[in-house]
DNA sequence: AATGCGGGGATTGTATACAACAATACAAGA
DNA sequence: TCTTGTATTGTTGTATACAATCCCCGCATT
């Protein structure tokens, strides 16, 4: 369950750096990725420098245009608003097959989760509300027991990263997010599909609202 | 928007190639994928086989195991089913989008294509008929003017091509799935938004009920 | 001045060589 | 017999060398 993953290939290594910096934005779309330039940043050969833009091509971050090299994509906030959008139609799918489909033991894990979140959500601990999140939302992702769900949300919760980083460091969205996580367990708990999905739904659509309001500030 | 594309390129012939392949069950899951056997397959040097195989784990079709090698994933019936599922919720987004933002000059590339359709409808042709749905489809995730949805939807439709196939050449398919086409093509002309994505929906479901209709046989 | 045409430098594409790791088989010792 | 250590082999990871392509710039021609 843990991913210790391909941590160690220069690949990887290379692959998750420059994924982080294109979804925090600290590399602009538009940016030209020169091979030569990255094996000097990253001190690897080149071997190791294309395989990871190959996969960003393949994740949609970079473009990749043959003999010519790697461009930045990144995320615009049309993205950012259409990601939540698609969200909003598809999140619930998670939650309901997850309310069929979840284990006791499964439960007793999400339970964990959202107890440490309690726990964090008045200490002004953004970063560990923000990786207490994507653990809520990918375990709901697993727990529905489809791999192309997973595979699908899993890119699109991971591509908001950053925006949602905003979310809970400025205001009071910490709270209210949690308060709607414990809903949705305690809906999983029973198993009310129905519930769950609607829950869900509305969870998306609060966060969503919350981050329209912060970006027109 | 032709997908000249990287053709060249030797890592995306043995990745075009080797994603057919899973897709169309040549590749079963489990087959292990060593390296250099590809390399003698496709008379290619490691390289580029090594950046297919990394392009197609970001895919979720092959698995990559470090310092183990890759195996292959494919598209259980169960991937298909959820993958329908999936569609049934969010592939109406793209058409309601679509509907609101499609130019006229667009609308005639996608009549033109609807026009094909009902033209080989008749022939037999399934293999066009394959072809054509999945330009319908392509079009209008295009024409939803999103990048992300277009990606999501693209990749669900892209795995189940094969399947789609078995649909159209084995009964009277065919013919239903294009005058849905039509009814759709129909609604994006009059910007009805509610109509295109309620027909949109309807008709993925139908596709499902079809292709579960001929799996249980 | 505008256009067409090399040519050289920079960049990507591909192949190969070497290093690191994993798995297996086999032998030595308890 | 079982265990453990080790050698061997096959596979993956990384670096580098070479080939193909593109791009920019200067030059000549009109």
């Amino acid at each position: 369950m843990e991913k210790l993953y391909n941590t160690n290939s220069l690949s990887f290594q290379v692959f998750n750096e420059l994924e982080r910096q294109i979804i925090n934005g600290v590399l602009t779309p538009g940016t030209s990725l020169t091979e030569n330039r990255l094996c000097e940043q990253f001190s690897v050969s080149r071997t190791p420098v294309r395989e990871a833009l190959r996969m960003l091509e393949q994740k949609g971050l970079v473009q990749i245009t043959p003999n010519k090299g790697a461009v930045v994509l990144g995320i615009s906030e049309k993205d950012l608003t259409d990601i939540y959008t698609i969200r909003m139609y598809v999140e619930g799918l998670a939650s309901r097959w997850a309310a069929q489909k979840i284990t006791d033991e499964q439960l007793e894990r999400l339970t964990e989760v959202v107890e440490l979140q309690e726990f964090y959500q008045n200490r002004a601990c953004s970063e560990q509300i923000n990786d207490l999140d994507t653990r809520f939302h990918e375990l709901i992702y697993e727990y529905s027991d489809s791999r192309t769900l997973q595979h699908t949300l899993s890119n699109l919760h991971h591509m908001i990263q950053h925006y949602r980083q905003r979310s809970f460091s400025s205001d009071g969205r910490a709270p209210k997010a949690i308060k709607e996580h414990r809903d949705i367990l305690n809906a999983l708990i029973a198993h009310d599909a129905d519930l769950a999905e609607k829950l869900t739904v509305e969870h998306i659509a609060n966060a969503h609202a919350n981050l329209l309001s912060l970006i027109v500030k």
